[in-house]
DNA sequence: CAAGAGATCATCT
DNA sequence: GATGATCTCTTGA
């Protein structure tokens, strides 16, 4: 037995996890863990929010445009994150769902801080808790994610999610945030966040 | 508190 | 050449 599962209850979340219908995966994802191992230390916090992007019909989804080699990515296996830069500053981390062929992700948007809060705070330049992780580019930043993770097996690796077993009830839908250009899909309630939680983006 | 502007670059036309 | 799945700061009520 390894170090690492003698010490650990969470169980990282296996590929088939990923490979549910989008919409399923986005909702399961509220309540488990983002944990990052980092030389700097591990940072880690309880997803809060997140958003579904189903191509190639949704047209807030960057597969709508076709396939590219940006949206490559999102035709792979599930279990991989895709993370590009949005306006030139932030990066924003989703994951691969669905099966080979089917270009679809779930976008991160919020987590509560759990672990290695002091970090987060050094990377963030700020000490608000609830300003750490309460946005997708502002979670990227306190988990220290870019490009570099574009492609990267979320099920084997230093980043991935894990079942620590908590339930959050009162789950929330809303149209998704940010897409006023996607026409009929901006209506489409494909939000999710846990509606009591002090650590999701915009209520 | 709400609204607006500016920052900056990868990607596709 | 245009545009974004954002964030922060400034302005003004």
């Amino acid at each position: 037995m390894s170090r690492s599962s003698a010490l650990t209850s969470a169980a990282k979340l296996p590929r088939n996890f990923y490979e549910q219908a989008t919409l399923e995966v986005s909702r399961e994802l509220l309540g488990k863990y983002l944990v990052r191992v980092h030389r700097d230390g591990t940072t880690a916090g309880q997803i809060v929010e997140t958003e579904a992007y189903i191509g190639p019909d949704d047209k807030a989804c960057h597969a709508s445009k076709g396939r590219t080699p940006r949206t490559e990515i999102m035709f792979g296996p599930p279990g991989h994150a895709y993370v590009y830069l949005i306006y030139g500053f932030h990066y924003l981390l989703n994951f691969v769902t669905e099966g080979i062929g089917v270009p679809a992700v779930v976008l991160i948007r919020a987590v509560e801080p759990r672990e290695g809060i002091e970090l987060m705070q050094l990377r963030r330049h700020t000490t608000a808790v609830r300003n750490l992780c309460s946005g997708p580019g502002k979670l990227c930043q306190a988990f220290a994610i870019d490009r570099s993770h574009n492609g990267s097996d979320i099920c084997a690796g230093e980043l991935y999610v894990e079942d620590r077993c908590e339930r959050v009830k009162n789950i929330a839908t809303t149209p998704r945030i940010g897409i006023d250009y996607a026409g009929k899909w901006k209506h489409n309630p494909w939000r999710f966040f846990v509606r009591d939680s002090e650590f999701v983006s915009k209520r």
